[in-house]
RNA sequence: CGGGGCGUGGCGCAGCUGGUAGCGCGCGCGGUUCGGGACUGCGAGGUCGCCCGUUCGAAUCGGGUCGCCCCGACCA
């Protein structure tokens, strides 16, 4: 991607009305724009971050069974009425409509109802299950205060999953794999170290629940972490009975504020019964179905790592997941001939910043606000050493890379 | 939803003992500069969130309304 063709620019100043760091940092690179209170649009470099957060996240539900679908954002009434969710009493977090040829709809806050009644068509012996199926999609929910710039908002993106068991033992076995699969991810993140299993209430799901927090002071929840063990409980269910039932102590906890970025719930029957999802097993018994759901917001993730991995220079985002892996800046006559080329040779990992009335200050002061991992310069005097000049953007000092070194790692991706 | 704060060019801010708007950044044109956000000359850009009221006259005073931020409550 060239500098001069991408339309999104950067700013010193970030907008007033925006406290959380990770906000103020992601509107300054031009990231996201916000519309109002909550809503936020990705532009290009944000969007980009936003789906390599989505493709790891992907692989990783991928290489434990799931498979993606996308369900809609309009909800019908009647399946949701049939679980006792559509009132505003139970559910206040709702966005409802009208259609013009009368009737109501929500706006999908969470996709239990729906899915579990799509899979009444395809689920009726106990040779289909188990199934696992998820899908990345918006998200609304009508919160009552929106606040730190993506970490909480109306309309986010989240993934989430669903299971579809035969019995509590076939669940039980997903639901662990399942919350390995979510360290694996959270490690390639970039926030594995400071991501942890948490005990958490069920909500109106079951009695207890696990989240995954990550240490951050932005965050809205309050856990206690046992480092040695790396799990932790949540404030709400933190009781001697349940410090008990997990065996910690609670003079080994450390205090910390968190924020949520995934989940796990064990529903048990909830929907299947609710809108009598069943099977024929062996025997040819009826059945109910076991369910379970499993949810991580990726733009959530994007403001944590954001919030977490910047500094005072800008965005530092983890090689996997930055929207391009190489700032190039050319400099000279020869210097720009050759920048020029190697984006050429690879526009989805260079940012070339071919801005000739910049200077080279603000050249470098935009890398590092964009937080690309690799800054790389060219100059006549590289190039006398027929090299590149290479920077990561989380080392102070530079080095020298043989220029054909440097070709040969583009080619290779 | 309760409490607090705030709405003035794209962004950050000043002006608010009433007299019809100013600074910095950014933007356009010219010149000098050119490896860590340079300097300089000229210039474009604003119904002061919106409505009503007070007044000869409102960015400034009063009322209302919309929006935004923070704390709290809430968070399937």
């Amino acid at each position: 991607m060239k500098i001069s063709q991408n339309f999104t620019k950067t700013s010193k100043t970030a907008p007033a009305d925006e406290q959380s760091e990770s906000a103020k940092l992601l509107l300054r690179a031009g990231y996201i724009y916000k519309e109002m209170a909550g809503v936020y649009d990705y532009l290009p470099l944000g969007m980009r971050t936003l789906e390599n957060i989505i493709q790891i996240i992907r692989e990783e539900m991928n290489a434990i069974g799931g498979q993606e679908l996308r369900m809609t954002a309009l909800q019908p009434r009647d399946v949701w009425e049939a679980s006792g969710r559509w009132s505003d009493d139970v559910m206040d977090v709702w966005f409802k409509t009208k259609l013009n040829a009368g009737g109501e709809l929500g706006l999908g806050c969470t996709h239990e109802e729906p899915l579990t009644r799509l899979m009444k068509s395809y689920i009726s012996s106990y040779k289909d299950l188990p199934v696992y199926a998820y899908q990345f999609q918006t998200k609304f929910r009508n919160e009552l205060r929106a606040k730190s710039g993506i970490m909480r908002t109306r309309e986010f993106m989240m993934k989430d999953l669903y299971s579809f068991s035969k019995n509590r033992e076939e669940h039980d076995e997903f639901y662990e794999k399942c919350a390995e699969s979510y360290k694996k991810i959270f490690n390639r993140l970039g926030i594995g170290n400071d991501t942890f299993r948490t005990f958490a209430s069920g909500g109106a799901f079951s009695k207890y629940s696990d989240e995954f927090q990550t240490l951050t002071d932005v965050g809205e929840d309050i856990i206690y972490l046992d480092r040695e063990k790396g799990i932790a409980v949540n404030e709400e269910v933190y009781t001697d009975e349940v410090l008990k039932e997990l065996g910690l102590d609670r003079n080994k906890l450390e205090q910390h504020k968190a924020a949520e970025v995934g989940n796990i719930f064990t529903l048990g029957y909830r929907y299947s019964e609710a809108l009598d999802l069943t099977y024929n097993d062996e025997d040819g018994n009826r059945r109910k179905v076991f369910m379970g759901s499993y949810g991580i917001g990726p733009s959530r993730v994007m403001g944590v790592i954001a919030e977490k991995l910047s500094d005072e220079k800008g965005l530092v985002w983890p090689e996997e997941i930055a929207p391009y892996k190489y700032y190039v800046v050319g400099i000279g006559t020869e210097g720009t001939k050759v920048a020029n080329d190697l984006h050429d040779k690879a526009p989805e990992q260079i940012i070339l910043d071919d801005r000739d009335k910049a200077r080279i200050g603000e050249k470098f002061a935009d890398a590092d606000l964009l937080g690309i991992p690799y800054r790389v310069v060219i100059s006549d005097k590289t190039l006398a050493d027929n090299a590149v000049e290479i920077k990561s953007r989380t080392e102070a000092d530079t080095k020298l890379l043989p220029l054909e070194e440097f070709t040969a790692k583009l080619v290779q991706k």
